[in-house]
RNA sequence: CGGGAAAUAGCACAGCUUGGUAGUGCAUCUGAUUUGGGAUCAGAGGGUCGCAGGUUCGAAUCCUGUUUUCCCGACCA
């Protein structure tokens, strides 16, 4: 390709709407073009290198043996009733009528199609297992899109569901997609980390989380060093450091006047935030109840365990406000369990270790000190706090550790959650009728793509690995004008052209500002036409490490050709 | 959805306090000179100053409303 040819719009100054690395460089490398927030044209240079991503991705999961197939984004509001999802999905889903009135969504996810597909079209045990996969744009109305292709509201997925006809064959389907998806993150030359995940509003009982260790991940991971414990901060199950037990002590009632937060009480009495219990109230509003969850005062509550308590889903989980807390016989500031029986109490297994410690009293201005579990009140105790990192490993007991990384993929185990309400259903060789189980496994493959920036660059631009670049290898001559050097840089692109991808940069500019295109860019391999032109010698500056070695034309043409077959 | 900030040429920004000709750099176009690290000179094109209303002889500037964008939180591939 000569780049004459092409839209190279790269930009010298990074555009305002853009504060991480990856997508500044994705806007001033002219890889795509924001239409509205959310949403991303992507412009030819961007565009292969994305194809490349998804191609990846399709080479490794035919190789599973995965079916692909192609469905749309518009889908009819009737199958999500039968899933029961059209009213649980809340305002993220974007929804809309055609001229009959016919309610309509774009999907943001295809549980519903791919079981409708299959109910429809596999009626036998012989048929199973069945994997079936499909690239395809998706559609989420986030409350606030980021990053650029982070977290937009129009983004293309890579979406599996496997049909088992038993858990054990389920079992099976998710570790070979759990196996695929460590192949082709690694192909795609991430570096990235498998964590336990919570299985969020997907549902199901099991689910691995794929993360791209980053600093501006939005996701954190809780992992241990010393075994192989490692799962999203949603999920983590941690053990807090161990506290002195003491002889329990006559529980007694202390003026607190105006001291609201755990911070003001512990400097008021003078004690230490794990000497405290935090008493939070929350409010589930499709299961209709509250619960009143009590953890230790150096911890926070976690919403998702909180959600999974209530038997709710965590987008309908909220704080209880004042007045509801008050029509529960407490106050706001002043919570506490216990002579509290409104609601269900939780209580945290760490809080259950605690001796005399202070909770609210239920009461303006006073709380409660010498508090004990089990003497004083009694309450479902389970896991409610979030795990932070210096915690115990549940595992193995030594100290976690906290990372940040961004998730770029994620497989459940969602068993008959669909097919039953669904009906998607087998006959076994019984002859008898059956649900099928079913597993569901995504890749963000925009986001993986915006990952691979992120995780590849350095001061001067872009690094991509060879594998998803744009192109392989861009001629450079110094000045193109010049007999020798246009000679020798049109044999190099001749020698080249039908063999690995190049670009010869035809483009009458300044050298400087032609390096400084293709170092942003990031093509790994740029070679320099120049002085040497004469003696067929030019210069291979490779990008990983900014190295430059000069060779003859034959030897660069080894040289790329042997890097682009070791791909295959 | 809560809290903050912003909106002026393709991009980055100044002008606004104190109302009076819409500007700078980069990019674009023409010509010339340049060609080993974002060239120089000369010239040119490009704007409903986010939108609507108000105040005023006169609004980018002051007032009101509205929309959009970005950032921080709650949600997810």
């Amino acid at each position: 390709m000569k780049a004459s040819k092409m839209i190279i719009p790269t930009l010298k100054e990074a555009p305002q709407e853009a504060i991480i690395d990856s997508h500044i460089l994705m806007l001033r490398a002219g890889l795509i073009r924001k239409l509205v927030s959310g949403v991303y044209n992507f412009l030819p240079l961007g565009l292969r290198s994305l194809h490349k991503v998804e191609k990846i991705i399709k080479e490794e999961m035919d190789r599973s043996g995965a079916l692909e197939i192609l469905s749309s984004a518009m889908q009819p509001k009737e199958l999500w009733e039968e899933s029961g999802r059209w009213k649980k999905y809340g305002p993220e889903l974007f929804r809309f009528k055609d001229r009959h009135d016919h309610e309509y969504c774009l999907g943001p996810t295809h549980e519903e199609i791919f079981t409708d597909l299959v109910r429809n079209t596999v009626k036998s045990y012989k048929q199973l297992p069945l994997n079936i996969y499909q690239i395809q744009t998706k559609y989420r109305d986030e409350m606030r899109p980021r990053f650029g292709l982070m977290r937009g509201r129009e983004f293309i997925m890579k979406d599996a569901y496997s049909f088992d006809v038993d858990e054990k064959g389920l079992d099976e389907s998710y570790k070979i997609m759990y196996d695929t998806y460590s192949r082709i993150f690694t192909r795609l030359g991430l570096n990235f980390q498998v964590v336990l995940a919570d299985t969020g509003a997907i549902g199901g009982n099991a689910s691995h989380q794929f993360m791209a260790l980053s600093d501006v991940g939005e996701s954190t991971i809780i992992y241990c060093e010393n075994c192989s414990y490692a799962a999203d901060e949603e999920k983590a199950y941690s053990h807090a450091s161990a506290l002195e037990k003491e002889d329990l002590k006559d529980r007694e009632e202390v003026l607190t006047i105006d001291k609201h937060s755990i911070e003001e009480i512990s400097e008021f009495l003078n004690l230490p935030l794990y000497k405290i219990a935090k008493s939070m109230i929350y409010y589930a509003e499709d299961s209709k109840q509250y619960g009143m969850f009590i953890v230790r005062g150096d911890y926070e509550v976690n919403e998702i365990k909180v959600a999974n308590a209530l038997n709710s889903s965590e987008v309908f989980i909220r704080l209880a406000s004042d007045e509801e807390i008050a029509s529960l016989g407490s106050i706001t500031g002043f919570i506490g369990p216990v002579n509290f029986s409104k609601c269900k109490i939780f209580v945290d297994e760490e809080v259950t270790k605690m001796t005399n410690f202070v909770v609210g009293a239920n009461k303006k201005d006073y709380h409660l000190i010498n508090v004990n579990y089990q003497r004083d009140f009694d309450g479902i105790v389970g896991d409610y706090k979030k795990a932070k990192e210096g915690d115990l490993c549940p595992v193995c007991g030594k100290p976690l550790k906290s990372e940040r990384g961004i998730e770029v993929g994620q497989v459940f185990k969602l068993g008959t959650k669909y097919s039953l309400p669904m009906n998607c259903t087998f006959l076994n060789e019984q002859g008898k009728t059956l649900p099928m189980m079913m597993g569901c496994y995504g890749i963000g493959v925009t986001r993986t793509f915006q990952a691979i920036i992120e995780q590849h660059h350095d001061e001067y631009g872009i690094v991509f690995p060879l594998e998803t670049s744009p192109y392989h290898i861009v001629i450079v001559p110094v000045n193109y004008d010049d007999e020798e050097q246009h000679r020798v840089s049109d044999q190099l692109y001749e020698m080249l052209d039908s063999k690995v991808e190049t670009v010869l940069d035809d483009r009458k500019m300044k050298i400087g500002f032609k390096m400084k295109d293709w170092e942003l860019i990031g093509i790994p391999y740029i070679v320099i036409v120049g002085r040497r032109a004469l003696e067929n010698i030019v210069e291979l500056k490779n990008r990983f490490d900014n190295s430059k070695v000069e060779l003859t034309l034959e030897q660069v043409k080894d040289f790329i050709v042997d890097k682009v077959n070791n791909l295959k």
